[in-house]
DNA sequence: GCCAACGTTGGC
DNA sequence: GCCAACGTTGGC
């Protein structure tokens, strides 16, 4: 079981439009790094919904439910990949400040590579991020 | 609206 | 292979 942080822009794509459509291919990503995160990737391993611009807080997570496939959204390209992700259940709003400011969240991607789109998070990141512990 | 951080592109 | 120019992202 792997954890991953996947940010999205709320006006572009949200976690309630993940909710209402009930699944979705996680698409566009066009950046090796991401591109790596996304590959490591297996049914069942669970994501965090980032939602960058306005908001800056994680606000609930997401489950893969596919193996890594090519992105659709380049049929002419081979290089890029998506899966497909649906949604597990909303959690309390965890902001970008609350990250900033927790003891054991100094370490986490979002922090060092602000502009990465896929990232993949510690267990216990992942836990405290979600409320967990 | 601005700026920093990055990634990409193209000329050399 | 280097580097300047440019585009994009995301926080402030």
């Amino acid at each position: 079981m792997q954890y991953f942080l996947l940010k999205t822009e709320p006006e572009t794509f949200s976690f309630d439009d993940l909710v209402s459509k009930g699944k979705e291919h996680w698409d566009g990503v066009r950046n090796y790094q991401a591109r790596n995160f996304i590959q490591s990737m297996q049914p069942g391993d669970l994501c965090l919904i980032y939602h960058s611009g306005k908001e800056k807080a994680v606000v609930g997570i997401a489950a893969v439910d596919s193996l890594p496939y090519p992105d659709p959204t380049s049929p002419d390209d081979p290089r890029w990949l998506c899966v497909d992700v649906i949604p597990v259940k909303p959690i309390a709003v965890f902001s970008l400040e609350q990250i900033k400011n927790h003891i054991d969240l100094q370490d986490i991607m979002l922090l060092k590579q602000s502009r990465l789109s896929v990232m993949p998070l510690s267990k216990k990141a992942f836990e405290i991020l979600s409320g967990g512990v």
